[in-house]
DNA sequence: CATAGCACTATGTCTTGTCAAGCACTTGAC
DNA sequence: GTCAAGTGCTTGACAAGACATAGTGCTATG
C-alpha cells in the first residue's frame, strides 16, 4: 500500500463503493426516498444494523440527507443529497455493463 | 429480499462490484497485465489469500484471463478479457465522480 | 551461498456483517 | 381494552470474511 493511493479520490471512493450495500442503498435511493425498513426491504435483505452503520457514514459524507418528521410515531426518510444523485452515472454504467454481459444466461425456454 | 431482485442483473452486477478489492483489481488491470505479487503491490495492500480468490471467481465469471507461461519459476499473468475490460465505463464513471466530489473534503494540511 | 524474487497456500487472529430480539410508541382491527 | 402489526432503530451474541505472517519450491543475482 504505498502512499499515492492514500491520496487518490478515485481510490477513495472505490473503498467507500466496496463496502457492503453501499451500491445497493445508493441504486434504490436513486429511484425514490424512503424510510428506514420501506430502504431495507427495498435493498433485498440487509440487516438493520449494517444498514444504519452505513445510512450514517453516507450521511457523514454528504451523500445521504436524513429527515425527522415525527418523532413519535417515528417517521424518517433517507434522500440523497445532488453529489449522492450524481452516482446516477456511476449506477448506471453498472446497469450497462450488466446488460450487456450479465443477461446471457437466458438459455431458459426450455423446449421437450 | 424479494425475488425480483435475484434475477436482476444489475443486482447482481452489484453484488459482484462490491466484493472487497474487485474494484481495485479491475481498475489495476485496466492499465496493463499484471503477475500476482505485482498486482498485489499495485492494489494496494489486498493479502495474498483475498486476491487469490477474488482473482478465481473473476476468472470464473470470465472477466479476467490466467495466463500461465512457465510452472518453474512460476510465472503468471492476469488479464482482462473483452468483458472485463468493458468495465472501463464503469471505472470512468466512478473517477468522474470522485474527481467532482471527493476532491475537497480532504481539508488536511493540518498545520501546528 | 545468502538474498530476493516469483506464485501462491496455510495458520491463527481480528474486524465485519449477520441474526434475533427488543424498545418505545402508534395505528387499526376486534 | 387488548392484540397484532407497523415505525426506526439499538444491542449483544455469533459466524463469515479479511488480515498479517510465515512458509513452499524454485531461479536468478549479488
Amino acid at each position: 500500500m504505498n502512499d499515492e493511493q492514500q491520496f487518490c479520490p478515485v481510490y477513495q471512493s472505490i473503498n467507500l463503493l466496496q463496502e457492503k450495500w453501499v451500491l445497493h442503498i445508493i441504486r434504490t435511493l436513486l429511484e425514490e426516498p424512503r424510510g428506514f425498513n420501506e430502504l431495507s426491504r427495498a435493498v433485498g435483505g440487509c440487516n438493520p444494523a449494517t444498514l444504519a452503520q452505513r445510512l450514517d457514514r453516507l450521511e457523514e459524507m454528504g451523500l445521504v440527507k436524513k429527515t425527522v418528521h415525527s418523532v413519535m410515531p417515528p417517521r424518517t426518510t433517507y434522500q440523497l443529497t445532488p453529489a449522492g444523485r450524481d452516482l446516477q452515472g456511476v449506477i448506471d454504467a453498472i446497469d450497462r455493463w450488466a446488460r450487456q454481459h450479465l443477461n446471457i444466461p437466458v438459455k431458459a425456454a426450455s423446449p421437450r
